[in-house]
DNA sequence: GATGGAGTAGACTGCCCAGTCTAACGGCTC
DNA sequence: GAGCCGTTAGACTGGGCAGTCTACTCCATC
């Protein structure tokens, strides 16, 4: 079994798995011959099918962040909505594979200033984008408070990771991602952002 | 002057400030070699005094993250006291110095986890642990809601700096990191832990 | 069974780097 | 002026790496 692992069409798949996970581990700086060991494949092939390790690192770095995205169906209340939002985007982003790629990407942005520009735009901007369409839906229906949708999202988000995410960079130990700690958050969130008088049905 | 500019005695400083930029600019890959040009200075005289690259980039990061540091005053209202501690934050945080540290940090974090254990206590946790000493008082005299202080300090944090942090850490400009946006943060915060209910001189 | 495409092993080039070592320099004190 | 200390320039060691090249092996197709 690993002397003949080549079903030869999918080394393509393999080559970016074991590539993905180097990258994770070792950041950019895991040599080639790594990555071939890894992947059970010649250093000549990588360069067969990506050119260099920079486009082998840039194929490996988009598909990351594709792997990442959280999307929100708001289907229930709003509360209930961002409760499942909030589960699935800290579930995705404070996991080891978030983490990772977070960490690989601040660290060579200023190598691949253009990829992380497209990092940004296809993971943090697109899914604020995404919740700022949402609430802006569910302010003018009243449900919440009529504010800059694109800031609540920004406020939102950041309240959902920011510390934990800093936890996990440097402590490197994993963040305890509890429901009730999220549903905490949501809460706080929805506090600030609540509509503005409850004149209709109370007194 | 450039011929002489051996003081003999601050060689340290000079040094510090020299390895300071080139880390910030280039990383930790940045050779000693370079490091000791930019000093101008021999590279023995570097291991002279740091012993190796590590001791050097220790001592380095250790004082990068004092000189992030923010402390608040509370002797106003509490929203200006939030306020002032707010921009200063920013200002601190995101400024090129800031965003260059944590990038550093981030991206060493695996290769020297002591050192970033260090940094997270002596930078995010000292930062929250301060706030949320302060919260905590107001809380205690009625100027805020009852709740978890360290949580709040958190989100508060968290609103302050995440996603203009990730745009600065991915997009490479500089975040505007205006008055007028800082404070609906602030006023955002505010809403979410603001006193309960005004029971006593509201109807 | 010849051809060609894809993969492989490994040698090789050219480069960079951390850290050590040596010999010399300059200033300081006694 | 002898001795010492910190500094300096540069050679040197030992190592790693990206990327190229060559010679070879399969294997499928025709």
């Amino acid at each position: 079994m690993s002397a003949v692992p080549k079903p030869t069409a999918d080394i393509h798949e393999r080559l970016l798995e074991a590539a993905c996970a180097a990258f994770r581990e070792e950041g950019y700086q895991v040599s080639i011959d790594r990555i071939a060991a890894r992947a059970q494949v010649a250093r000549q092939t990588i360069y067969n099918h990506f050119g260099s390790k920079e486009g082998l690192f840039a194929e490996v770095m988009r598909q990351g962040v594709r792997s990442i995205l959280v999307t929100l169906e708001g289907d229930g209340d709003v509360r209930s909505t961002l409760l499942e939002f909030a589960l699935a985007y800290r579930a995705k982003v404070l996991s080891p594979d978030g983490i990772a790629i977070f960490r690989t990407m601040v660290a060579e942005a200023t190598r691949f200033p253009a990829l992380a520009r497209q990092f940004f735009r296809e993971g943090p901007m697109r899914t604020r984008r995404g919740l700022a369409r949402y609430l802006a839906r569910a302010m003018d229906q009243g449900q919440l408070r009529r504010d800059d949708p694109a800031l609540a999202a920004k406020l939102f988000t950041a309240m959902l990771a920011d510390f934990d995410r800093l936890q996990a960079l440097f402590t490197l130990r994993r963040t305890a991602a509890d429901a009730p700690k999220t549903a905490q958050v949501v809460d706080a969130f929805l506090r600030s952002f609540a509509p503005d008088a409850p004149k209709k049905d109370a007194p």
